[in-house]
DNA sequence: AGGGGGCTGAGTGTTTCCACCTATATAAAA
DNA sequence: TTTTATATAGGTGGAAACACTCAGCCCCCT
């Protein structure tokens, strides 16, 4: 039987080491390259062609979501297995949704990761026993198919534009001269942003805009 | 001449992982213990009594900085080095206040560890080349000694109450009804509270609050 | 030709927050 | 004991954000 190839991908040069000293124990598994960042890992990833991808979610350049979403449009099979430390819901089911095989926790044993890329080369899911419950969450909340918590991909180009310029903590009015449009425009957009995410209150917008800064 | 001998802490099993695969590869150096949480890591450092210490700042129960102070007033003479990820200038303070020898960010190459190791050992300081900055800006800060950037710890009880509340995104007369007090006099407390943080604009208090929530 | 969606601008009114200021009571500190 | 810090509460004025409505313009699609 063949070995298993794979390439990592992480930021942290602490973290790949770790992962790799666990990987190379079993004679099994074949590290063919690493990468630092997104970019790396992506133009990696399509050179050599693993089996297996082990990425961080949170990398400099390219997310760990896009690579994904990179090489499911360029027809490789390579799965990807996440390896993060954010239990987060959203970035979970984002994940999930992306398309990858696999979702493990940094705090979870070291076994976990072996265990996780043996089975995704099976073909199989893995997820990290933590975070089950959110799969379950996720089967009950697709019964009920046309709720869809409302998300960002729902907002218009120029809503995303004000969205942004709110995360940076920009007033209305500077909004406006900064896209050379009138004050009230503006805040016709906050109107409407706030109504399609389902948001109230003064501060909730300033709020979502700066916890979803990245993906803008 | 002896080896070095080491603990390490970390709560995510695959970065002890990494940094004992690096350290080992070092003949000098032996790693007698590893632990999984600040109070793990607190015992194991009074009972083995280490040279060095290698911990996370973050951690499950007691934080790295707990760990370093608990350890100066039980007179031990091992020596921390804090393995983070957070570039956070006041982290970084905090740690040297803390009396801790070394500050290396994960995301630096892994023989900055073999060297921050050595270094310490050796009774010399090893800070991350990334964060060097940060050094010669305490250095100018402290001779205009009464500058001091201001911080939470300049707040008063009540005062954190109100700022905590403010990370919920509570709006004023929400605080007001929960604490039992008038809307005005939270209004004053805001006002103190931004004048005692430097703050000013509509939601740099909110920003603010959500940005130190965990510390209030 | 019509309908729908998106961007623009405006009107009107309310709520919330911000920035000062004054003031009283109390407890701690100098 | 006087001073200081803290918590409390009120007043005024203005800035910003929120909510809702209406309307013109453009573009795309059926």
């Amino acid at each position: 039987m063949d070995k298993i190839k794979i390439i990592i991908a992480d930021d942290h040069p602490m973290m790949r080491s770790g992962v790799k000293s666990v990987l190379l124990a079993d004679p099994q598994i074949e590290i063919i390259a690493e990468a630092k960042d997104g970019d790396e890992a992506f133009n990696l990833i399509l050179k050599h062609q693993p089996d297996v991808a082990l990425l961080d979610v949170e990398m400099p350049k390219i997310t760990g979501l896009e690579v994904v979403r990179r090489i499911q449009s360029e027809n490789v099979k390579t799965k990807v297995i996440f390896l993060t430390m954010y239990k987060a819901e959203d970035m979970f089911n984002e994940a999930m949704d992306s398309g990858a095989y696999g979702y493990v926790l940094k705090e979870n044993a070291v076994e976990d990761v072996l265990e996780s890329v043996k089975s995704v080369h099976q073909g199989k899911y893995y997820i990290s026993p933590l975070i089950s419950d959110y799969l379950v969450k996720r089967i009950n909340t697709q019964n009920d198919l046309k709720s869809k918590t409302p998300s960002i991909n729902d907002l218009t180009q120029t809503e995303r534009k004000v969205l942004k310029l709110i995360s940076l903590d920009k007033t209305t009015q500077q909004i406006a001269d900064e896209l050379f449009i009138s004050y009230k425009t503006v805040e016709n957009h906050r109107n409407n942003i706030s109504k399609k995410l389902n948001l109230s209150g003064t501060h909730s917008l300033v709020k979502f805009a700066i916890k979803n800064r990245e993906k803008l």
